[in-house]
DNA sequence: CTAAGTAAGTTGGACTGTACAACTAAGCAT
DNA sequence: ATGCTTAGTTGTACAGTCCAACTTACTTAG
């Protein structure tokens, strides 16, 4: 039975009901919520938003993911919603958005049964920097969660980002997301050590992202108080590379 | 904005509409399926189901993946909704079940804007042997995909999962599961094989299953027509093993 | 102009684990 | 006993990381 085949367990029309079609049962609520990661004073930061404190608001003035319901009328699918989402409170388009999972259960909003679509981000630090909306603030990720207590299961959904992010860093090229078109590769060291919270060997690092088919270099150097650096750029339309190893594996 | 933040955007209570509360717009539809596999007579098979032909219901008779809507008043949360699916099926507890992804859209189902929640169940072959439900048929898998096509769009999940699946299995235990407890190295080995549709060299192989904390050995061997394979169990309790490194990397 | 400092980038040997292939071991059939 | 089949081991070659020392290129201080 798939889809709505069921013929048993019809609940009467609580919320829902459409009459005679098959469709006159209670739907839970469906929300899209984004994860949104940039490195930022070297750090791995988070976009986070203050809730309201309206009538029948839940979390009243507490901090929690962007988000909202899915719009069936605007959103022609999730991850249109959830672009629209992170533009509406970035501005941007992010380079980067996966989805995480969902979390659904009959607890996590007081409102009624709701189940979220979760999605992660990536963009580079100076993306999203100036233009953001009002309630929105970044927060730097303290071992797998943030400092604020967030609302909804948010917690869970952050740590759940953070450990997908980490876990995928070992073995992809994913942190390149994390920086501006053109980087050179200490920077995109630096990055891949700030995500993983851990050191990694240089010569190891440059002969794994020279040998892949990742990034090319651009006529130009990254000049400052020392030796200029050598300045690269993403291959075009390179989705993430998957590497045959994982770094340095700890412990 | 965050979980029904959204103070603008509201529709109008087509389907929902619970008076009062701020949650008068239309819910999409919520459906939970998921892709069951399990290794039988040496391939990688699902466990499809077929349509019924009822009024109203779309893609009659068609073959679609087990599932059905989420159920507010039983399930308390996606995971338990997914457990009870897959219990109605097969008659077992699936010894792994992990959530794949979600799809959304307005045109998936003809009946309205409908999300559905997916997971992947990885089954013994003889747990699932006999007791099927009446409409329940496995299908190898061929390629990405089983050769009937699937209601709704599970096609495109059916290939999502096969794909995760692969990818885990380069460095992880998955396998494991496909297996019934007790099970040589060879049979684990040629598990392996069938799921990455490719050929992995015996003594790397074994150097790195014995090596990963996964398996002990019991004190009974596997007999047949020739030497003895000594039998293996999983350790109690095990969470998948990931690996640092890849099969044999294709390529 | 030179020397010191710093970060970029390279080099080479130790180590780990797979690739490949040949080998031994243990059972059954004839 | 001989041969067949599959389980399991051994040994060399190779690839890529680990670690540390080294060279290169630029800035700044004197």
């Amino acid at each position: 039975m798939t889809d709505g085949q069921e013929t048993t367990g019809r609940k009467g029309g609580k919320e829902g009901g459409s009459g005679g079609t098959g469709l006159d049962f209670a739907r839970p609520l469906a929300t899209v919520d984004v994860v949104i990661f940039a490195v930022r004073a070297d750090a791995l930061q988070v976009l986070l938003v203050q809730r309201g404190a309206g009538a029948g608001e839940p979390f009243p003035h507490a901090f929690a993911l962007p988000g909202g319901f899915v719009d069936i009328d605007r959103d022609r699918d999730l991850e249109a919603c959830a672009v629209r989402k992170l533009k509406e409170k970035t501005g941007v388009a992010s380079p980067y958005l996966e989805q995480l999972g969902s979390w659904g259960s009959a607890t996590r909003d007081p409102r009624g049964w709701s189940a979220t679509h979760a999605y992660f981000a990536l963009m580079p630090a100076a993306a999203a920097d100036p233009p953001l909306a009002a309630d929105a603030q970044w927060f730097p990720v303290h071992g797998e969660s943030v400092k604020p207590r967030l609302a909804f299961d948010h917690g869970e959904i952050v740590k759940a980002a953070v450990q997908r992010l980490r876990n995928k860093v070992e073995y992809t090229s994913l942190p390149a997301y994390l920086l501006p078109g053109e980087f050179t590769l200490p920077e995109l060291q630096r990055v891949y050590e700030i995500v993983l919270d851990r050191p990694l060997e240089k010569s190891a690092f440059r002969t794994r992202m020279l040998s892949a088919d990742l990034i090319e270099p651009v006529a130009r150097m990254r000049r400052g108080p020392n030796r200029p650096a050598q300045l690269y750029r993403l291959k075009k339309a390179k989705a993430p590379v998957y590497f045959a190893r994982t770094f340095n594996p700890p412990g």
